[in-house]
DNA sequence: CTTGGATATATCAGAACTCGATATATACTT
DNA sequence: AAGTATATATCGAGTTCTGATATATCCAAG
């Protein structure tokens, strides 16, 4: 069981936001599922960086109230900040693809044996 | 020009000293040449990182004197200190490398469009 | 011979980040 | 009534990051 630091945790929530709104609890049990249980990113670390995602404009936010079956129509209920992925988000969440390719494109040749092959292959 | 992370830090410079003992500024230059310029690890997170890989046992140290061409033979010159990977070292560099290649897998599927295709493939 | 750039190690300090613990409140189940 | 799940959020001690600073030697150009 990973926790994710920023850079990957970023990666990660605005991938989750990719498929459609969401919300922070929603997210974090996104992100177990989806990982298979391996990736983990707990409401400490979740909530201060969407509150980031959202200064940065990456996301926007909505409070939605929940409500319960049966309950009063006028009684408040428990409520929930959603979070859309916005267009500069998306844009974002495609840099952060690119730029984690690259990260691992150059952690393979620097970790490559020292061949100097060059091979014609790829 | 990306400035490295502890986690990539700590890859690189083992990776680098598996080629052989090396000392702080050798590193940080190899790590510059060997990474086409791309990786920069400059003194202030250098040295730290290998003040902690040292107390961890993964590098073992010596100095030495840097012997000027004409220089007095009593006359006491610039000092390096030399690291060198320790077996202990070793064995946590092919833990980074293996840690470092499951969490591109678990990205990898993570990031991947959500076929839930099962392939039998892998 | 003096100025500056390269070599070489190291710390400082403000900022940012990490992460378990804590706080608050509703909802459902037993 | 108690316990678990849902839901958001902050606190704070510890760690990490990074440009700046400190110190000192070596070498080449002016």
């Amino acid at each position: 069981m990973l926790n994710l630091k920023q850079d990957h945790s970023t990666l990660v929530v605005l991938s989750v936001l990719a498929d459609g709104p969401s919300y922070g609890y929603a997210i974090s049990k996104a992100i177990a599922a989806k990982s298979d249980g391996h990736f983990k990113l707990t409401a400490s670390g979740m909530y201060p960086l969407l509150t980031k995602l959202e200064k940065q404009g990456l996301v926007s936010t909505s409070w939605e109230e929940v409500k319960a079956e049966g309950a009063d129509p006028d009684a408040s209920g428990r409520k929930r900040k959603w979070y859309t992925l916005s267009p500069k988000g998306r844009r974002q969440l495609d840099k952060h693809i690119e730029a984690h390719k690259q990260m691992l494109h150059l952690l393979d040749n620097f970790l490559a044996p020292a061949h100097t092959s060059t091979s014609p292959s790829t």
